[in-house]
DNA sequence: GGACATTTTTAGACTTGCCTAAATATTATT
DNA sequence: AATAATATTTAGGCAAGTCTAAAAATGTCC
């Protein structure tokens, strides 16, 4: 149906749509290691197929067919990274080049069959939410870690914007998504916080918890 | 390292090496439905990129880095396919497609993990041996049902050459994969073959007996 | 508001992988 | 062995997707 570059440009495109609000060409040329050029001939291209509306010289938006399409991208991307993490072992700094490849095989009956043996997954490892069948997100009320109140319990839910080192960060220290723990203290001096759980605990500067969200775990 | 095209010819030059001793240009361009002359491109870049042997006018064959590639090939088709039966649920005339783009996702840790999850399995849910790692190919000793011993059992292990319509017959008539039964009767007439089983049976034709490869299953 | 910097598009070229048509080699037939 | 049929290669072309360089539009700064 759509070319591997095709499908690449648009996930592109909704990623900024997401993150920035809006997607120029260059946005796009960088998040795609290609060039402008290279990008205006793509949006010309899905523009005619009726993907994208491409405003010449200010940038790129979904239009509702594309937009269904990136959620399904979005869907095959989270479900693989889940039965990566979940069913081969894979720790979830490894798996996004190889969700990368996988979420361009195009089977219906595979994706849907993948959705039930994973459980219907709501979230991925990473704590991002995966959309249904149909393209709607679950929702969540996420607080962020430096905003979460001290003395209660949370539990990590996600992070933002994790570079690899932070993911490693994370893992070395024993905070995976879905841990549960207490927040036992914040230093005024420098935001930093203090983290206890089950048998462990950990510290964690402001400049880590700023990537965390969490979710109240109130028993 | 390989694009998808070059990925299929190796694969078709294997199959045909494998299946008639040799690969004629005509015979790779038919299985791939592509053309003699696109074919002929295709072995000069494999050619020169040391996969396979090209002698011209007279087909190709391949050069033990071009039979290691497609023994990984091999590999990663049959390691798909037992999964998408095996935990997927899907039935076996279904997964060629699907393992066909599977196949092509190129990352080592993702096929070795695959295998462990799956048990490490000798053959796939058609009873095709699936290589090692190194590309060393499970050995069985394989009897043809058409010369398989009356009153005695056996186990169906293996269908060669199946079309989809003869992968739906036999399931039709519960001749799965792995089926122990008992070959009560061969009419002399027209050599059709009578199967029964703990619960079950049915009739088969020498047409369709002609594909079946069994092993004897003595109790 | 004009000059400069940046972004974007256009123009033209290249590679990969495919095609058709024509030329050439091999194989089969009489 | 000559001819006919088939297979293979060569030659030339086309579409997709990428690139560089140049032109055009937009944004920024004094």
């Amino acid at each position: 149906m759509f070319s591997r570059s095709e499908e690449d440009h648009i996930k592109a495109i909704h990623g900024l749509l997401e993150d920035a609000g809006q997607a120029s060409t260059k946005d796009i040329a960088d998040r795609l290691s290609t060039r402008a050029s290279s990008v205006t001939d793509m949006l010309k291209k899905l523009a005619a197929k009726g993907l994208v509306r491409h405003a010449p010289y200010h940038g790129a938006t979904l239009t509702t067919k594309g937009r269904r399409h990136a959620l399904t991208l979005v869907r095959k991307h989270r479900l693989w990274e889940t039965f990566l993490v979940q069913r081969l072992g894979f720790t979830w700094d490894e798996v996004h080049e190889v969700a990368e490849q996988l979420e361009h095989v195009s089977s219906e009956p595979l994706i849907e069959r993948l959705d039930a043996y994973l459980g219907h997954p709501r979230f991925d490892p990473h704590g991002d939410p995966i959309p249904d069948r149909d393209g709607r997100m679950p929702e969540r009320v996420t607080v962020h870690l430096t905003e979460a109140q001290v003395g209660l319990r949370h539990q990590l839910v996600a992070v933002k914007d994790g570079s690899d080192a932070l993911l490693r960060l994370l893992d070395s220290k024993g905070m995976t998504i879905g841990r549960v723990f207490t927040l036992s203290a914040r230093q005024d001096f420098d935001g930093s916080l203090q983290l206890t759980w089950r048998g462990g605990g950990c510290d964690l500067s402001a400049q880590v918890a700023a990537h965390l969200l969490t979710v109240p775990d109130n028993p």
